[in-house]
DNA sequence: GCTTCACAAAGTGTCGACACTCACGGAGAG
DNA sequence: CTCTCCGTGAGTGTCGACACTTTGTGAAGC
């Protein structure tokens, strides 16, 4: 998946990595066990040793330990005090106050673009929802599901809120391997281009209400497509 | 003050501090640190250097390092890779996406309180408002304030939600130091006791829309009269 | 007097080492 | 045959050291 894989990097390097040129050793691990635990390589409950680290990454325990908190502040990864730290358990309850607390943010995110949004930010919207309708036509659903990331990403950019967008990302993180899962089922990807084009007219119309109800109902469609593909966190 | 030292302490032993018995050097160096920068002995722009605060703490640099890391996520530090650690500078901006933010999240948050709680929440809540209203005859706007801190703490109790908790505590903590400075307006007292008493009314008669409207005056009250004390961020 | 350059001092990122704690399996008791 | 206790190996938290980078100061040039 070359665009998957592109796309995803810049996710999280945005979340891990301080913006430096020169990413420091720690950043590059965070970076590194993030992807493998997102792209389901780690599963939740394994060990993280941070020896083992050290030795796969050819450097000392330090940085390790350093990307370890990272992780934790992140949700990734479970610490406990003189314990090996573990791949952490998404828990079926986690997940619902996940999806719920995004889809009230970015409904916030919603009204905040009917406010705020200039002809140039509809029109990157717009070249978006293009994207999406053709990768829809082509059945793709791992490029849809990242051109979607990039619209939830773009209409966080249009809010101009740092602290709201630095919250979403730490929570869309979070997210983010469930809600590849999501679209993954079938019959997914029609509806969500119908409410991304009905989106799109309410922020044209500069109709708040409207517009905070829909990006509401597509979080929530997400949410419900795991629960409905049977996903319940525990381990096969 | 007795009082509001003991109650800060523990407000900020939540969210720094793993809940260990015997909390890490690097907990108490950021515990402490953090403290410093809200009760305003530590300024905006100040250097942090690992070497000194190893120093005063006589402990090894490596602690101070995890310390600073967790205080950089947490939003009181900034640093920048190969640069000395300074106090994060809050400016005007932030302040208003902040309280703007928490508005909403507390919002959300009377809701679950209208849905979830039961006669023995709701009698702490009225535990609290006693408290309030003790506070506001005595004139007494520093234990006014923690009991303020403990109501809202209680609700995002009631409210069950561990996601949406953590993202309270972390944004709270960050204005923990102007709160102080809002209570502090002369005249705020009476009016918050009144709208807490509405508020509590509310949630007994199960009225969400009210006391999510309720709770959100609170908040951006809060932050009006930091914005009326001529209060800007900057440095004097 | 102001700017530029260079060099010393200070600070950061990373390393390997060490003491202490924890997990685990095997020996012995019941 | 199961349970308990202990020893051993593995892992964590912390330390002091070192190379490289940044800061800041003062001399030289304009």
């Amino acid at each position: 998946m070359p665009v998957g894989e592109a796309a995803r990097q810049l996710e999280l390097s945005r979340t891990f990595g301080r913006g430096a040129a020169v990413p420091s050793i720690a950043d590059e691990i965070a970076l590194a066990v993030a992807t493998e635990i997102i792209e389901g390589r780690l599963s939740p409950g394994d060990d993280l040793s941070s020896v083992d680290l050290a030795r796969s990454f050819s450097s000392s325990r330090t940085p390790v330990r350093e990307a370890l908190l990272v992780l934790e502040r992140e949700g990734f990864v479970e610490i406990t005090a003189r314990r090996r730290p573990r791949v952490a358990r998404l828990l079926l309850r986690e997940v619902r106050e996940l999806y719920n607390l995004r889809a009230e943010l970015y409904a916030l995110v919603s009204r905040a673009v009917v406010q705020k949004a200039g002809e140039a930010d509809l029109e990157t919207l717009r070249g978006h929802q293009r994207a999406l309708e053709a990768a829809a036509a082509d059945d793709d659903v791992d490029r849809y599901f990242w051109i979607n990331v990039q619209f939830r990403n773009t209409e966080a950019d249009i809010a101009r809120d740092a602290t709201l967008r630095r919250v979403l990302d730490s929570l869309g993180l979070r997210a983010l391997q469930l809600r590849h899962l999501s679209l993954a089922q079938p019959g997914r990807l029609e509806p969500s281009v119908r409410d991304h084009a009905r989106l799109l007219q309410a922020y044209e119309d500069r109709d708040a209400e409207l517009a905070s109800a829909l990006t509401q109902s597509l979080v929530r469609a997400g949410h419900t497509a795991i629960e409905r593909s049977g996903w319940t966190g525990e381990e096969p």
